[in-house]
DNA sequence: GTCCAGGAGAGGC
DNA sequence: GCCTCTCATGGA
């Protein structure tokens, strides 16, 4: 028998599907397997019930799927005259913010760097598999992501088998300096917003946008609003009307305009816009390109 | 074959 | 400080 969680207005296989998290599997069952940490588990939603196996991960689970929180009064929070939020939240309000363990967060989302979510994906897989904590569930088998130490031991080289490409630098480097015991990644918990971001882009491979990253799905600050070529396309198409706006400008006004839970804001319009596949607009880079080689 | 991707770093100005 | 170029690799 599995645990069962309370889970209202909670979607899992969405979720797990986002672009926080890269290692979730789903069985024909309808069932999802993966490792929290190093603890496999299996979640299979039913309703608004999420259950759990084994029943022992059900206090770890509740916790990485902040199932704890009250996600009514984030819903609240959002501007109400915001028709491009509200039709994301509508797409999938039981989207949530995840709260995964910090060095797994940081790892794969140096490896997302200019790369597509599935590539994140296998690229994250082969990680695990190769360097990771040989674990298993219902006979299955599940790889834990591989410590700082593992990665380290591994060295740019065959993190590039994994096709990290040039990411394999930024791997090895911060792995080697959390391995060393020089950084502590937790000291990262006691900081502001503010100091957590600097305190993130010291590593190499980490700019802005990733550190927004850790510090949404990693160290759970719900402001923190990670902007790539996703989100700055939405941003600029339904808020700025077409027009080009400097990133320092549209940091300030993402503040201002989704508060205190801009990061869940960010979350549900990114999800909307991948799912609902508006691409990219085709631009004539083409012509240009040309012009500039002749 | 071409364009694009949950970007970041280095170098030039 | 901002602008531009480069960095691997695979999916669409």
């Amino acid at each position: 028998m599995p645990a069962t969680i309370a889970a209202p207005n909670f979607d899992l296989a969405e979720t797990l599907d986002s672009g926080q998290v890269f290692h979730f599997s789903a069985a024909e069952d309808g069932s999802f397997v993966g490792c929290i940490g190093g603890e496999p588990v299996r979640l299979r939603q039913k309703g608004e019930q999420l259950l759990v196996w084994p029943t022992a991960k059900k206090k770890l689970v509740r916790n990485y799927f902040r199932l704890d929180e009250d996600h009514e009064a984030v819903l609240k929070s959002f501007p109400r005259k915001d028709r491009s939020l509200s039709e994301a939240v509508e797409f999938c309000p039981g989207l949530r913010i995840l709260r995964q363990p910090l060095w797994e967060c940081l790892a794969t989302f140096i490896t997302s760097s200019l790369k597509q979510v599935a590539h994140i994906r296998q690229i994250s897989l082969e990680i695990r598999r190769r360097f990771g904590q040989r674990t298993e569930i219902d006979g299955e088998t599940l790889f834990a992501y591989p410590t700082p130490e593992a990665f380290a031991r591994a060295g740019e080289k065959k993190l590039r088998e994994c096709g990290a490409g040039y990411r394999a630098v930024g791997l090895t480097k911060t792995a080697q300096q959390l391995a060393s015991g020089e950084v502590r990644l937790e000291d990262a918990e006691a900081l502001d917003d503010a100091e957590a971001l600097e305190f993130l882009c010291q590593f190499h491979g980490v700019g802005e946008k990733i550190a927004n990253c850790v510090l949404l799905f990693g160290l759970g600050r719900l402001e923190a609003f990670p902007i790539d070529v996703w989100i700055e396309r939405i941003l600029r198409e339904r808020y700025f009307r077409g027009k080009i706006v400097p990133r320092r400008e549209l940091e300030s006004f993402v503040a201002k305009h989704f508060g205190p839970f801009g990061g869940y804001a960010q979350q549900y319009l990114f999800h909307f816009a991948r799912k609902t596949g508006s691409r990219v607009k085709k631009r004539k880079k083409r012509s240009r390109k040309r012009k500039t080689r002749l």
